[in-house]
DNA sequence: TCAATAGTGTCTATCAGACAATATTTG
DNA sequence: CAAATATTGTCTGATAGACACTATTGA
């Protein structure tokens, strides 16, 4: 329909933001971070809690994967966590600023990482648990954001390794057990837990680790850090539909 | 449109697009479409194979799926295929143009609609066997898109009712079998697959049907169009890993 | 009655979930 | 040895996959 002669660059673009949806395990709760905007002029949503995140700075980033690690970063000092696309979200009607189109990604960070980075001084940020965020108002779509994102969150655990990367290593497998129970909001049968996970093989005995439990149990880390690993079926307890 | 009242908005802003991979079950093969880009002048990759897409044009696409559809819609004349975004690429150095960010979605169109709509005059769209696809050179990062998007529509026929939305309605059992092993690239159990469809409860019977075959099948319609059904398991053949 | 495809039955290895038992360490 | 936690063992119901069988129709 539309052929292209000589160089036609759109000259309305849309703008182009990423947020991120950082997770923890703090306190037996799944908690997210959420940033409390600022009340300048014209700002939209002003004092509202929104997802970290802003425009992507074509000098500084070079790609979206390194614009979303720079959020994090700016937010939590925590340098390498884990880091996934959930996908992309764009409109006309998102940003009273103009179309806009995000691009979310969710991190998974061990809460002793987010301590020893001591960078939570970030004045206008805030851990939430998951629960009460979900029941807040939050600036832009970024409600819609965050549903999506923890329902991919919590419907992947039941499948990978996820959960693994909200611990710091050497872990236990009680621990671990301990962080699927957190983020399912359910229980999970031990002896079937271990049996799943030793037979991923994706983890490395590291000896025995000191704990405040009578039975020093097996320490643990990542074969690789880089992506989770995939079971071959879901966790279900048996009266589930 | 943008309203400048101080605010800082970025000066720089990366190229906004939408790709589509389109596939279609044609000939027994999976098979995808493929547009040929332009030879004028500065146009990057000219005469190179391209998924099919564009810029995000502000005036028109209300949102990014709207941009999908539409581009869906410029190349094959097919109105309402079944969508689902794949992720989103972007970073300085995917386009000669500058800094870019693409939305990639894919499409399951039944071949037949294709024909239907009798639009395929596109002179410059051509369908092309995935397999083959995957061995081309394409433009931009398109060969990296389309990779990514092949492996998500494969693992998700694993464990969903995706390849019903390549065949019209009324579609029979034996038919729908067929699809998923043209996808799939292997052949399937008859008993197990009957029983794994039926039980997933997502076929509507609506009469036998006339074919090419002795024995009158039994015809089926989609409960919904909107989304697939997801499966409790994975298929998966006695001596798979 | 045969050919060809649609549809059903059945057997079995596997295995996740439930629960129970045992091992190990500290006080 | 008691308490507390880590780790292992066992039983069983469910079921997916494999394969064979029956059903239906037209020539």
């Amino acid at each position: 329909m539309k052929k292209q002669t000589g160089i036609h660059l759109p000259t309305h673009r849309p703008l182009t933001t990423v947020d991120v949806v950082i997770f923890t395990v703090k306190e037996d709760q799944l908690q997210v971070l959420l940033v409390q905007r600022g009340s300048a002029d014209q700002e939209p949503f002003p004092g509202c809690w929104a997802l970290p995140g802003g425009f992507v700075n074509v000098a500084q980033d070079a790609t979206l994967l390194d614009c979303a690690l720079r959020k994090l970063h700016e937010k939590t000092g925590v340098q390498a966590p884990y880091l996934e696309q959930v996908g992309s979200w764009g409109g006309a009607g998102r940003d009273p600023r103009g179309w806009s189109a995000t691009h979310v990604y969710f991190a998974l960070v061990p809460w002793q990482e987010v301590q020893a980075a001591a960078h939570t001084n970030v004045s206008d940020a805030q851990w939430f648990a998951a629960e009460k965020c979900i029941t807040m108002k939050l600036a832009f779509d970024h409600h819609e954001l965050f549903q999506a994102t923890l329902e991919r969150l919590r419907s992947k655990v039941e499948y990978t390794s996820l959960p693994a990367f909200l611990l710091p290593e050497p872990f236990t497998l009680p621990q671990l057990q301990h962080m699927y129970e957190v983020v399912l909001g359910r229980p999970v049968d031990k002896s079937g837990f271990r049996t799943r996970m030793l037979a991923a093989e994706f983890l490395q005995e590291v000896g025995t680790v000191q704990s405040d439990a009578p039975r020093a149990p097996m320490g643990y880390r990542l074969q690789h850090r880089e992506a989770p690993v995939y079971f071959p079926r879901t966790f279900s307890p048996r009266g589930a539909k």
